[in-house]
DNA sequence: ACCTGAACACCGTTCAAGT
DNA sequence: ACCTGAACACCGTTCAAGT
């Protein structure tokens, strides 16, 4: 929305990588992945290509340090309560950074399953695996309750961001679930029964709350897994 | 790598929607998702673009349809037995689907979590809804259940994929899981005291044993939250 | 109805040249 | 060491024109 607004820039600051990577995201924030472009990354920055070469490698690098600052940044504060408590805060934590970044989570997947050796997967990982180690899980499963929470997350998390998205007031997303319902309704009664049967729940439930009642069967499989725990 | 293999299609076949989609998928996996482009696709097909315009909307229509026709395939065949093998080997064979086309794993989490009315959602959806049913889940938790398994089963399949992916030889493999391996226990013990000690399995672990015990983790919660199903 | 193919607007990236 | 900016190779998409 507020495009123009800012376009005055301290343009006497020395080009740095931080400084492209703060402007990657603020275009990515208003235009989405189409409208970050070295074109216009580089009118913002008022320099040439080659300046933003000379401080990252391509593309990919920067929408990768993009996505790492943004993930950092969202995850920073140091959150107390019980594990369960902890384990809701990051997961709502990462949600409310891909509704703010709308671009953030088809990055995060695709560098989660792309590109694992990245500095993302750990800050995730760590986020949801103390928690998960305070819980009192055998070290053994340590990776796979973790890998499970985290993949839930993401992927539920940009699911729900998605259709927020297409329809930013709640009316109209009402009317979007509604129509999503609708169509599930329509497919063919024996190769969709199960789909057919769940339209309705997709059309009236709270995001909030669905998000966290996955979590918490995960836990619940986490508690009757592992039952010498604290869950 | 057998890429000019076949090369002599049957030019006089008349263009079609499916042919269009089967060459794509060709394309795909041969080269990865830079791989597709209208040219190439052109030449191959021996047309001009304006001619796969008339069939299909834009190249992202395209990706969609490439990514559909495949995971229909994928979740063709009946399968039998407990709710919980019919999930494995749903799990199983999208796992294998991914495998076999690498640029699906991308694709299928940026369809789920962009667009979420297109055809593909319900088809997963549907595949390992059916057997949450029939594990006796109340009906109101039947979309979290399956929602957990839905994003956890993409988003572990897309990683095992890239994991396989970056060195095709085991040696290698072995190797590249280490190289993360190394570098996860690098990091700073306070910051990351979790992954460093995880870091550990993430070398040794057994893909698709990890793989399947992460889908039983949820199960355990479907088990232990609704006690009188059939789990 | 279906196809041709030149043309358009745009993209990421490079690199010789400057300071 | 850091930046300039023209140039390169390539891309998805359009559209008047053909059959």
């Amino acid at each position: 929305m507020a495009t123009r607004t800012g376009r005055v820039q301290r343009r006497a600051e020395a080009l740095s990588r931080e400084r492209i990577v703060e402007a990657a995201v603020e275009l990515l924030d208003a235009a989405g992945e189409t409208g970050l472009t070295f074109r216009v990354l580089t009118e913002r920055l008022e320099t040439g290509p080659g300046a933003i070469y000379w401080h990252v490698a391509n593309k990919s690098e920067l929408l990768a340090a993009a996505t790492d600052a943004v993930v950092a940044a969202a995850l920073a504060g140091e959150s107390e309560g019980t594990p369960r408590e902890e384990i809701h805060a990051v997961a709502l934590g990462l949600s409310a950074a891909i509704d703010r970044h709308p671009w953030l989570a088809a990055q995060l997947l695709l560098q989660l399953s792309r590109s694992p050796g990245g500095p993302v997967t750990p800050r995730i990982l760590e986020a949801l695996g103390r928690p998960v180690r305070a819980l009192g899980v055998p070290e053994e499963h340590w990776f796979t309750a973790t890998s499970v929470l985290m993949h839930y997350v993401l992927g539920a998390a940009g699911q729900n961001a998605a259709n927020r998205q297409v329809a930013e007031p709640a009316a109209d997303r009402a009317e979007f679930l509604a129509g999503i319902a609708g169509r599930w309704a329509e497919l063919d009664p024996e190769e969709y029964s199960f789909t057919r049967a769940v339209a309705g729940q997709m059309r009236e439930h709270d995001d909030r709350e669905q998000f966290l009642a996955g979590i918490d069967l995960v836990l619940a499989g986490v508690g009757a897994l592992y039952p010498g725990g604290r869950a």
